[in-house]
DNA sequence: CAATCACAGACTTTATTTATCTATAATATA
DNA sequence: TATATTATAGATAAATAAAGTCTGTGATTG
């Protein structure tokens, strides 16, 4: 079980876009380089955040993406959640599954990290990075 | 991003072993049949949980598996750390991932979900496994 | 109109998971 | 001791998922 690398790309993509300065869309180009990825390949993920209305975009000559919510409103698990999807990261697979006690649990544990990842803000990260780049 | 379904095998059969007559090893024939899986590949499953010191095989007749330590002893996170491994769920694959803010937060998110796992026991499921079935 | 950019879909490649098959080693018991 | 029974190891195959490419289309700017 790991976080794609999709998740990654889309993680830094957003903490950039925050740190960046507001409202001048960035290409998708300008993105990849940073991160050593293929911008047909980036910009399939960033499309996923878009859709989740995480991010806006915009066809054409200085175009790009930006920003849709404030940083403050963007939380890891959003990110996150707009990659990897909602789906439970356990399933039973026996015949009685509604009840399955196993399931149960796992679902609370990974609960847990989900409330963490709720609780992180873009916002806190950026100035983090902020005191330390 | 999902639990193998060898997590599910193992975390079954486990919690199989501490509800059955305790002493007793119980064969990887029988505990196959209840989860739908071969006998040959659940036999590679247990091997893991075997090296990881928290189940016992005996070979020949009337062989089979029984738990090493108590149940109370026996954590949902001994069990899935036995299967998929320890390393971080999420890799920074940017090249200086070792002060890598975003790898921070991940960890300590999915240190949440380690923690519950961690203090989860199979005691206590097989306690209200009990009042159930 | 021409250049620049995002989007969509088909496709390929690579990696991982799941499962099978076969042969070997250990053990009980008849 | 011989035989049936059971776990283990390793090679291999099949299925699934993730990662990445390619190409064409549509929107926007200037
Ligand atoms: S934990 Fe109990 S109820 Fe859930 S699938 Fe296993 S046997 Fe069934
Ligand atoms: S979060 Fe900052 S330090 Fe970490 S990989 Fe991204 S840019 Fe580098």
């Amino acid at each position: 079980m790991k976080y794609s690398k999709a998740t990654n790309y889309a993680l830094h993509t957003m903490l950039f876009l925050v740190a960046h300065t507001p409202d001048k869309p960035v290409g998708v180009q300008q993105l990849a380089e940073r991160q050593n990825v293929s911008p047909t390949y980036l910009s399939k993920i960033l499309t996923k955040l878009v859709k989740a209305g995480l991010i806006e975009s915009a066809s054409g000559a200085n175009g790009g993406y930006r920003l849709r919510r404030k940083q403050e409103e963007i939380s890891f698990l959003d990110i996150i959640h707009a990659i990897e999807g909602t789906a439970s990261l356990f399933d039973c697979t026996l015949d009685h599954p509604s009840e399955c006690l196993i399931q149960q649990e796992m679902v609370k544990a990974e609960g847990q990290m989900e409330d963490y990842l709720r609780g992180k803000m873009m916002s806190e990260l950026a100035e983090k990075m902020r005191s330390w780049h």
